[in-house]
DNA sequence: CCTCATACATAGGTTTTCTATGTATAGAAT
DNA sequence: ATTCTATACATAGAAAACCTATGTATGAGG
């Protein structure tokens, strides 16, 4: 499944558990949502390398069984993204489920 | 606040409550979503156009107020379609929700 | 040696939605 | 009478978000 606009809020979401790379972001989406919300390494870059220019997360290299990854870290305007983002999908979410009261859903 | 992919699924289920017209689904989509989700006519007509196109949805014309409004209603497609949207929603919403538990939503 | 999972990246295209604008009518207000 | 607002439909053109496809490279397990 795609998705729908939530990418930022997740990827934000995840780095605010702490330091993350982009392949293991993408993997606990994946896992977290039982497969539901699958990686796409060609969404998934460009975006991180687009949060970074915005100064939303911070890149470090980091080595790791002798690979050098690229970590990315939540900044503080990361932070301040993310309760936004938190927000307004609370908010989204309970507007479409709104309109969609009285339909069965399964 | 935008629509994220679900503006299709809002008309078809509006239109499952009943045939109505471009102008009022958007009205019905706004208030029921306490102005949350706004109609933007850009988006909704093409959208109403498309879906009639694919035979979701079908146009009649009728007279009101001396005026002739474009009427929608549902065809058996288009109900179909809305039990896959309705289903898929369920499960998108269900995935974010499972990756942030532990957020705090206000 | 071969294959698979890991890991990062980019080019190019599609879908969805947005902004902006145009046209026209009915009803209410001044 | 005229002006304003809400109703009603429509299209052009652009932007944002995301996808498919592909390329490169390494480490581990068989």
């Amino acid at each position: 499944m795609n998705f729908r606009g939530s990418l930022t809020l997740l990827i934000l979401y995840v780095l605010s558990k702490g330091p993350n790379h982009g392949y293991q972001i993408a993997k606990a989406i994946k896992q977290q949502s039982q497969g539901i919300l699958d990686f796409k390494e060609g969404t998934l870059y460009p975006t991180l390398h687009g949060l970074e220019g915005q100064g939303m997360i911070q890149a470090f290299e980091q080595a790791e069984n002798g690979r050098t990854r690229r970590y990315y870290r939540l900044t503080q305007d990361g932070r301040a993204l993310l309760e936004e983002e938190l927000d307004e999908w609370s908010r989204y979410s309970s507007a479409v489920n709104d309109i969609l009261k009285g339909a069965q859903l399964s």
